[in-house]
DNA sequence: AAGCAAGGCAACCGCGGATTG
DNA sequence: ACAATCCGCGGTTGCCTTGCT
């Protein structure tokens, strides 16, 4: 017996929304919050099923969604974040705030699969395409780039639900070689760890995003990093505390010439001594030295 | 300028997990 | 314990736009 529909299709409006149904959208949800999506419609006076309504809103309307291309940085971390996670794009739009899980699929679709191919990497493995023998040699030089770059392997469906269950505990266990740069460092500043300067108080839950700055090296233009708290552990005293560790930053990028330029969230993992073991990000990317940077050197 | 093809993206469909009665 | 229902997710479709001939 097969599931039944999601609401009485009879009478009910498909296709485009209006400007017309967008403003009753939002009056409604802006007056009365997110209420039951099966019930919405009726309340707002829409002739739209409720799951219409939910996706019109999550993906369109909603006052935090950011819209426009995905700039390079976002790109690279969707192909990262896809080469952990694999085709779960609601877990990889959240670590890219304002976008939506079907911005991200439609962009990976459309444009970073083509990228990929044309680099000669495989977008289902992210492992280098079998080559030819008449490939030329830049290819082979961009597959074994490739190989060396994107080593992180998708998850099948089951292995993202094993990995999923173990992740909501946090116990990522991701050995440190695996989170490998796969972008030009030429592209990002280069911070050494002992210029970071991390005060507890500029770490404080998401919701408000304070920021503190911090001197940077002289190679980079960039002249000030935000560093946002973003788990329930996000006071950074508890880091010298607890162990296995699981903290979340999103760094903000600035600019002096051109203002804000990029953001990056960084999930990073620790062992008991306070090392790092994993990241969702690498962290050579932000210009870290993972090797001597522990924990920020909090401990 | 017209016709066609390809690209891009919003929206729909159906499945599966979670919740509720 | 089970069925019904809700919600969210990922895959797919189809329309609109853009570029090419």
């Amino acid at each position: 017996m097969g599931r039944q529909p999601c609401c009485d299709k009879i009478g009910l409006k498909k296709g485009p929304w209006t400007a017309e149904e967008d403003k009753k959208l939002i009056n409604f949800i802006l007056n009365n919050g997110q209420c039951c999506w099966r019930a919405l419609p009726k309340l707002a006076g829409l002739l739209r099923c409720g799951k219409s309504c939910r996706l019109r809103w999550t993906n369109y309307l909603r006052p935090d969604v950011k819209r426009g291309l995905l700039s390079d940085h976002e790109e690279k971390m969707v192909i990262d974040l896809h080469a952990q996670l694999g085709n779960r794009w609601s877990k990889i739009a959240s670590h890219l705030p304002g976008r939506t899980d079907n911005e991200i699929k439609n962009h990976w679709n459309t444009h970073i699969k083509k990228k990929l191919k044309k680099m000669g990497i495989d977008p289902l493995t992210h492992k280098p395409l079998p080559s030819t023998p008449t490939e030329n040699q830049p290819q082979q030089d961009q597959q074994k780039l490739a190989a060396e770059t994107l080593v992180h392997q998708p998850l099948t469906t089951n292995d993202a639900k094993k990995e999923n269950k173990s992740m909501e505990k946090g116990s990522i266990e991701c050995p440190m070689e695996l989170v490998t740069n796969g972008f030009c460092t030429d592209e990002v500043p280069l911070i050494e760890p002992h210029e970071i300067n991390l005060v507890p108080n500029s770490c404080v839950p998401s919701s408000s995003s304070s920021s503190t700055t911090v001197t940077t090296s002289s190679s980079s233009s960039i002249s000030s990093v935000s560093i946002n708290g973003g788990n329930s552990n996000n006071l950074l005293q508890d880091l010298e505390i607890l162990p296995n560790f699981d903290w979340q930053f999103d760094l903000g990028f600035w600019d002096d010439d051109d203002g804000f330029s990029s953001n990056l969230d960084l999930l990073i993992n620790g062992d008991s001594d306070g090392n790092v073991i994993a990241t969702d990000t690498p962290l050579s990317m932000v210009g870290f030295d993972q090797d001597s940077w522990k924990v920020l050197e909090l401990l």
